[in-house]
DNA sequence: ATTTCTGCAAATGCTTTGCATTGCA
DNA sequence: TGCAATGCAAAGCATTTGCAGAAAT
């Protein structure tokens, strides 16, 4: 298995300190955090870390393919360094992002492969897809003085 | 059944041509439009618009719930006077989106009632859904020197 | 008559871009 | 050393806001 250097001196890109502090905030996290997010937690330790290279890297690291894009909710694209197909879930009052289990993802939409039905039954040529759920998470549902203070 | 103006003014919400003009181009079409778009449409017939109005319209139908919003693609957001759950499909090449035909949608998730399996089987309150699929739409699919300048 | 809406223009906020400097290879 | 990346500031867009005049109830 490549490390993430190899897999980016292997498309000819350079492996900045910048770079690997973006990713590793997004391995080390299950939060989808956005770019402002991303920036505020590298803050402390690259204090000269500028916002615009926070965008440029997630860029980069989108198109390598080492992080997915989510389009979810208000306030900008969120990240995730799980590649794998996965469904979200955004809390529409905290706007907290959570993954769906992978088990309970099987049993919802009984395993089957929606890219291959796709493409069975339409005309297009499916690359990818994304759920998205939208509600209140569990303290959000439980708070209803926050809860109803939604938009 | 109620009309849309009795819609409106049951909620206090004053009928004016704009408004109606707005949620007539979404009554009669299937393209998903972006408010841009809608902009566009609206001009010829009502030279005085502004695109804020637009704004403010699309917002005001989204919360009364005469329609919904699309979080798909690039370009901002998308608008759908179909309000009743169903998957769409974006082409990431020229920016189309079509519905899941509702027949396909039950193939494909074999009739499951997602938000109640999800209330079940989560401890989030599910509101809505939206399911993308993202791909090349058959005639991009087809025009190969166009699906190649994708990003 | 009252209240809300429209249209304009300015403001906002997220994201991108240009470019001189810095740093990886 | 040479090319690419960074950081800064400015520019770009989509969207929102404030407000005076217009329109709906």
């Amino acid at each position: 298995m490549q490390t993430i250097e190899e897999i980016l001196r292997a498309k000819k890109i350079k492996v900045t300190p910048q770079r690997m502090a973006v990713y590793s905030i997004l391995k080390d996290t299950k939060s989808h955090p956005s770019v402002e997010k991303i920036y505020q937690r590298l803050k402390p330790n690259y204090p000269a870390m500028s916002l615009a290279t926070v965008y440029k890297t997630v860029d980069i690291l989108k198109k390598v393919g080492l992080i997915q894009e989510l389009n979810i909710g208000e306030g900008g694209l969120r990240y995730d360094a799980d590649t794998s197909p996965h469904s979200h879930v955004y809390c529409e009052n905290c706007g907290r992002v959570d993954d769906l289990e992978q088990d309970l993802f099987l049993e919802i939409f009984n395993g089957k492969d929606l890219l291959e039905k796709m493409d069975e039954k339409t005309d297009f040529k499916i690359y990818s897809i994304q759920i998205y759920f939208y509600g209140l998470c569990p303290q959000c549902k439980n708070n209803n003085s926050k809860a109803v203070s939604l938009k």
